[in-house]
DNA sequence: TAGAAACTCTATAGTAGCTATAGAGTCAAG
DNA sequence: CTTGACTCTATAGCTACTATAGAGTTTCTA
């Protein structure tokens, strides 16, 4: 059963560029080609693809999801590595929410400073971000950044 | 009190190239120059490059910046358009906590597929990245994505 | 069977907010 | 007068894609 690159990309919900992206990083191997040098897939493909969608869906990076997709390729040590790995990302994330649970409380505490339709000239808000913001202690917010990227589909 | 830019780099904590940047992005107007062509700054870059810091520090994009300094350069109006910009921004982190904690679950929940040390063929966490995720409801976390950046210092 | 629509191909540039590098020029101290 | 610290411009790189151009292939319809 061999697929073309267009139903590779509905079934798995991810863009035919995508697809290819992968393949150029390394995360896809290399598929057969048609007589018209088309891509053809097979059961193996899709199911790797679904993996990598999968891993991104809970917002690993393609280097995780290398090191991964190379633990499951060399099936000879234990998955110690697997757990560690997904022990480091879901600590990331909890480092994240708690420095964005922070950045919330700055940014009401700025919202606060104005409230009413004053001039400009006298907004509280534009005066608090003139000064060197110290209000509780002026944490590191660099994980708390984010893409706003558009949605990632399920697969 | 004209100073260089590896001054200023030092009293905004931000590095000399992130300045040269910011004016090539229109956010820093063009310094005077010296006669070896070295950027001179006064206090007003000071006070700009100061608001531009503070206002990265809690997230906000160059974008929103820009209209930030463009409603502080036009102080006409009233800051009403400031408490909404802000308004979003919050409504923004708020949304992203939402997501990074539902991520955290999914974490959670796979992560216990696998507590030991068996080999990778065997794991838990392996096999249920390979399955098409559908744990409670697979929501799109792609507001939760993040970049791992260095550090915002302070002001 | 011709033509058009839909699909695929490669290659390249752009996104955000910087960071890193190369290669050259400037300035102050010893 | 040389050393070292600083500055200059221009360019490429980072992540994970997305968008575009221009060309070829396949499939559907008249």
């Amino acid at each position: 059963m061999e697929i073309r690159i267009g139903d590779l990309a509905k079934r798995s919900g991810c863009e035919v560029v995508t697809i290819r992206y992968y393949e150029k990083e390394g995360l896809l191997p290399k598929p057969a080609r048609s007589g018209g040098n088309f891509r053809l897939y097979g059961d193996v493909h899709i199911e790797r693809l679904q993996f990598i969608r999968h891993c991104r869906s809970l917002d690993m990076t393609l280097g995780e999801i290398r090191t991964l997709l190379g633990l499951r390729d060399n099936p000879t040590q234990d998955c110690g590595e697997v757990n560690a790995l997904l022990d480091d990302h879901i600590q990331l994330v909890e480092v994240r929410v708690a420095a964005l649970l922070q950045l919330k409380q700055h940014l009401l505490a700025l919202r606060e400073k104005c409230s009413g339709a004053r001039p400009v000239d006298a907004c509280g808000i534009l005066q608090g971000l003139s000064k060197r913001s110290r209000p509780t202690g002026e944490a590191s917010f660099a994980a708390a950044r984010t893409s706003r990227g558009s949605s990632t589909s399920q697969i």
